[in-house]
Parts: structure tokens; C-alpha cells; sequence
DNA sequence: ACTAATTTGTGTAAATATTACACATTTACT
DNA sequence: AGTAAATGTGTAATATTTACACAAATTAGT
């Protein structure tokens, strides 16, 4: 498109009064937040799904959503529809992408904003099982309903890249793991192998763990050292730079 | 908060009409979109920003943005006020992040949308210039209207991060640039310096430029030669994996 | 008590990438 | 012709990444 006319001739002020009318009547949206979920259990990474609130549409399952308030935080709203769907508190939600096609909904226009979390599934017990609420393994999750399923997918890249960049993953582990408990975390999530000796290498080398004195118990073979991560530490020294590397 | 009877009894299953009723009615919130576009020039990183359209906060300067229509994609609303504000189009816009909190409008309840975009000044001259639209060096914004200041500091952040991760510059230089000019730009955006004969080795070493055989006319020195970024090979080589690393 | 199966724990050499650093060359200007 | 200013280039030291193999610890089965 070029320059019209109509941009010419634009004046873009307007008064409080102006844009208080426009806010209070013909451009008001419905908005939602979407949560997206992951744990980690048997060695599986997983995401919490219910099926949708329209029966309609209960074949399939779909994200943590509902509308929020007017008079509410978007973030506040985030946690309140959590523990709504949930009954989870103490969990960290980070915004990742907003979502606003016209018809993305069927019940009208609903913009809604996606947020994303990691829990731990052992320490988070869910408390509401309300419309099937339930961990399914990431790799099963398909055919979600609306545009929950590129909502997902985005929130599961936005994963695979704060994992390698910071020590979300530790959340998911009990609060004393093994090495390879940490490897199977980072290979489930970013679906990749690694070598093992390089993996101890690299996290041995950040000087991140903290060894406990204690190894695995009930295991079937010979028991690993059991460690814990250094938040102190790694908020001290973490890294303020990189590089150009594209 | 721990799990109450309200979570406990609360049946969270609705009908397509109740949710209809609810995007119709109560919960409708204005949005809008904020536009934080960046631009190079004179070896200075600058940032497009206008004065308020509210008169009553004219003494300080703020993004670019307006309500988005309850008829119109998320993303178009960006680029239609992009357009009304500025004349531009052909302007790559990238959504950041969206911002929520009760009060941050003086007008009511509005929630913002901000998008980035880095652009060419010579290439893509203003046709508007309404509420004193122009360019300011980043180093010189200070006191936004309304939350301004922490859409643009996310906004830069985001910058400053994807930039050293993806040949976004390119677009900020002219279409034939000296190495030089590079490093001045990634310097400007980065806030630091660098080691010009290591910032040479490492884009040679990419070998994602192209000699294009001619040098810098009018500079008052011993010019240099002039680079094209080869987009073609980027696209084929570009990294699929990086590291654990924090 | 022995054996088999499984997984942990460890080291090194080669290759690659990063860093710090200095001088001769090219051009415009006077 | 001389000066000022920026370009263009190389190397040695260090750090990081990668590929790769074997002995030790434990359980389960006999």
C-alpha cells in the first residue's frame, strides 16, 4: 500500500474525551488468557488440558482459559484462572504471545493472551478435575481445539528456548535429582540425545550443583550421586553477555 | 492461597451460550496496539515517537499506537496504525509483549499489544508527521507517557537479544554497507564495543557476506569495501541448535 | 556366592572458537 | 610531500566443544 488520501488528511490528536468514548463503547473486545501448562513425570514431558468448556467442542482438548475481568491485572487474571482450573498457587506464569485473529472463537471476538509455565508434578498436586482435567504427554498433544494447538506449539518453542538459557528445568526435578534424571529432563524437552559425559561436563563445569552426599535409593542399578541447584550462586554469576552467533 | 470451597464446588463447564453472553456483555475491555519502531542513523540507534494524543500528557512524548477494531486481526491493527501514524508500510512488525495492568490508561481500562520493528531510515521516509512525529536517539528516552518507558525498555531488550541471534540488522544498514558500518551498529544496539579485527573474523567466518567488489565513496579516510548479506545462504545454513548455556 | 544386566563415573586428544593485541596500507586533506 | 584517519590483516594463548571407551557399583536371578 502507498500513502492515501485518507492518511494525509488525518489529524491523529484526540482529546481524554474522544479516546474515554471510544474505550468505554465501540472497541471493546472480550479477552482471555490461555495457560499453558508443562510438567515433568516419567521421564515424559507433559501438559495439563481439559476439554473445552463448549460441549460442543468436547471432542477435543483444549488450553487453561477464560475470560478476564475488567477491573483485573492481566497477569493477576493469569493466576486466577490457573488456580480456577487448577487449584494450583505458587506457580510462576510468563507471558509468551498474544493471540488475536478475528474468528479464532466461535462464541464472538476473543483476543486472548497466552501464558506459560513448568511445574513440577510431584509438588504440585492438582486439587479441581473439572472437565477431565488432566497431564497428557507432550508428544500426544494434537488436534487441540480453536488455535490452541499453535498456541501450544508457540509456547513449547518459547520452552525449548529459555531451557537452554536458563535453569528453568530444575523446577521440574525433585528437589534432590540425579544427573540423569537432569539429562532425561533436557532430552525430553528438547527432544534430542546427548552425551552423557558431556553433559556432566557441562553442568559440572558452570558449578551450578551442589552435591548432597546422598545417591538415588530403589533404583535397579548402580544408584547415582543425588545434587541440588545453586539458585544463589547462579543469580550471582549469570551470565550478563553473549555473542553474535546466528 | 491454598485450595477453598469455592475452587472445590465451582463447576467450570459452560454452554456456548453463557460464554457468548459473557463475550458480549461484561467482560469486553478495550485494546490497543503500541508501536515501537527502530531505526538507525548517524551511527545512532533511534526510536519513532510522537506526542500524545491526549493533550492533557502532550509534554511527554509516547509510542505510536491507537484501539485496534473489534473487526480486525491483532496483527493488522498494527500495521493499519503503523500506516495512520507514520505513512509506512512494507514494515516488518513483530509482537513483544502485552501489557495488562489496571490503570496504565488514563482514558479506562486498556490493554496494550506492543509490536517492534527495525527499519532503514533512508529507506522508509516519514509521509506523516502529525503530533511532531520523529525520531529520537534512544539514549534520549526518558520519561514516556503513561507506562511507555517499560514497553520500550521490553522492547529494546528484546532487540538487543534477537539481534545478536538473527541478521535483523541488515535491515538498518543500506543495501551496499562497509564493515564498519556494521560494527556501528551493533555497537549502537548493544551499548558496547567491540574488537573491530575480532568482529571482522567472526562475520567472515559465517561467510554470509558478500564482497561486492566496489568501496565507500566520500569518506575522508582510506574507504571500505562494501558488503551485501547473502539472505539466500542464511536461510539454508542457519543454526537449528544451540547449546546449554547460562 | 556367583553371574549377568544395568547404569554410574571418569579422561583425553583433536578440533574449533575466542580473546588480546600491533603494524603496514590506503585515501583525503592541506 | 607530509599528516591524519580509518582500513585490512595474523598469530599465539586460551577456552570450549566434540567424539569416544572402560572400570566400578549395584540389583536381580540363579
Amino acid at each position: 500500500m502507498s500513502l492515501t488520501l485518507e492518511n494525509l488528511n488525518q489529524k491523529n490528536t484526540k482529546t481524554l474525551k474522544t479516546i474515554q468514548s471510544e474505550v468505554e463503547s465501540i472497541n471493546r473486545i472480550a479477552l482471555s488468557v490461555d495457560c499453558v501448562i508443562f510438567g515433568f513425570d516419567e521421564n515424559k514431558l507433559k501438559v495439563l488440558l481439559i476439554r473445552s468448556d463448549l460441549r460442543k467442542y468436547q471432542s477435543k482438548w483444549s488450553l487453561l482459559g477464560d475470560l478476564i475481568h475488567i477491573n483485573e491485572d492481566l497477569d493477576a487474571a493469569a493466576y486466577r484462572i490457573l488456580k480456577q482450573r487448577t487449584g494450583l498457587s505458587d506457580v510462576y506464569l510468563e507471558q509468551v504471545h498474544t493471540f488475536g485473529t478475528i474468528n479464532r472463537h466461535p462464541a464472538g471476538r476473543v483476543v486472548t493472551v497466552a501464558y506459560c509455565s513448568l511445574i513440577n508434578i510431584q509438588h504440585h498436586k492438582l486439587n479441581i478435575f473439572d472437565n477431565e482435567l488432566h497431564w497428557h504427554d507432550i508428544n500426544n498433544v494434537t488436534e487441540l481445539a480453536f488455535d490452541h494447538q499453535q498456541i501450544f506449539d508457540t509456547c513449547y518453542h518459547r520452552l525449548q528456548k529459555r531451557i537452554q538459557e536458563h535453569p528453568l528445568g530444575f523446577n521440574l526435578l525433585p528437589k534432590k535429582f540425579s544427573l540423569r534424571e537432569l539429562q532425561n529432563l533436557y532430552e525430553a524437552i528438547l527432544g534430542t540425545k546427548m552425551d552423557r559425559r558431556n553433559f556432566r561436563k557441562k553442568f559440572f563445569a558452570m558449578d551450578f550443583l551442589i552435591d548432597l552426599g546422598e545417591i538415588e535409593q530403589d533404583v535397579p542399578h548402580r544408584p547415582g550421586k543425588l545434587y541440588k541447584f545453586n539458585y544463589g550462586k547462579y543469580e550471582k554469576k549469570k551470565k550478563k553477555w553473549v555473542g553474535i552467533d546466528f
